[in-house]
DNA sequence: GCCTTTCGATACAGGTATGTATCGGATACA
DNA sequence: TGTATCCGATACATACCTGTATCGAAAGGC
């Protein structure tokens, strides 16, 4: 059986120094590509932003679209980190209802506007590159992959049961990027954040069941 | 009372022929930024699609800008016009169950890669501005407002009658474009379009009530 | 603490995008 | 058909961005 692998080729000896200048790298182009987004960035304003010339940059990659993909699977892998630490905390004394442990989950999924322009466009950018493509997938697969044993875990506190793991899976993912956009548009984003929590309980109920 | 009021300032007197070079460059640009991204592509490119030279961008538009929000504002009351056009024709005959009617409106609204590509993009880039943040929510409600009827109608038809237009009407926006990307991503396009279209269902069947 | 290696700064060459000013053919109208 | 206006092509000045090649300072091994 065999497998593609990702790797990168000239893989160079990784010192501290070296470590440390790629992150303020990283750093920059996230702060750059949400604010003026990434086709209007150029090499030269992310590594102003980190206290760089391009020297640097280019004895760290090799082009802007590799450090936009090194950035954001660094930041989503961030993400998905935190959603688990936050959720795997043991407080699930105060969650009576259905609503509240949606509520719980809806409320550790951050509605960020930064992060929402540049997964936007790496989305786009990744519709347009079969490689790319395979990284957007695979992060799904991760989002599911955490989420699920999670909601599993959560449901049974309720007395519930998922009943369509993948279904339930790829809607909330589904709900929970289109509801992005409405809260990050609308005027009263209260409103649509409630509509969003509202929206995550019928796709749990509706995918689980009492045991 | 007062209101914001949008107009184009210097407005030419449109001629026959300005129209079509108007019209020439405008599906350029669509081409142009499904295909590079929007801050990949310069004026002289989408100009060179369009068989002109940057001398008719500039006598017909201010700024790249400009000529993209033109652009998307277009498509985007085209795409809305279509879909009415396609569901008020009265094929309701067969249109048994609620899933038949709902695959029936699915199955109207196209997913298409290039124009998901075009609106990720906008989307993003209206974030970074309160303009064109208000031209992104008003087409939501254009959209609700298109869509709302049409789904009263076709409820109708099945015996059942929507209980909450507004939680509705988000939740399938909602949807659709969380879905949209699940079908373009998945390497199964069946199996995603299959999971879009019972995910519609599930949303329509707890927005509603048989009457 | 010395010496080798690493890595970021600097300088340079080449390419490309922008916006404007001007020109001449096309178009409209009488 | 003649004439005035429109509008797209062309040329130009300018700014900016890229990638490479070179150099010197900092880091790390022994």
């Amino acid at each position: 059986m065999y497998r593609i692998q990702f790797c990168i080729v000239t893989e160079k000896p990784l010192t501290r120094r070296r470590a440390e200048t790629r992150q303020r790298l990283l750093d920059a182009a996230l702060e750059a590509f949400a604010e003026q987004g990434y086709g209007a960035t150029s090499v030269e304003q992310v590594c102003a932003r980190a206290n760089f010339t391009r020297g640097a940059f280019y004895s760290n990659f090799d082009s802007l679209d590799e450090l936009f993909l090194a950035m954001w699977e660094q930041r989503s892998a961030q993400l998905l980190h935190d959603l688990e630490e936050l959720l795997a905390a043991p407080d699930e004394a105060n969650l009576a209802t259905l609503r509240d442990a949606v509520a719980h989950v809806a409320d550790a999924v951050p509605v960020d506007d930064e992060w929402y322009r540049v997964t936007a466009e790496f989305t786009a950018h990744a519709l347009r590159n079969p490689i790319l493509k395979q990284v957007v997938a695979a992060r799904e697969d991760a989002i599911l992959a955490t989420l699920l044993p999670l909601l599993d875990r959560l449901m049974a506190t309720v007395g519930r049961r998922i009943t369509d793991r993948d279904a339930l899976g790829h809607a909330l993912v589904a709900a929970h990027d289109g509801t992005t956009v409405q809260c990050l548009i609308e005027d009263d984003q209260q409103a649509a954040r409630t509509r969003r929590t509202d929206l995550f309980t019928v796709l749990v109920e509706h995918y689980t069941e009492e045991i």
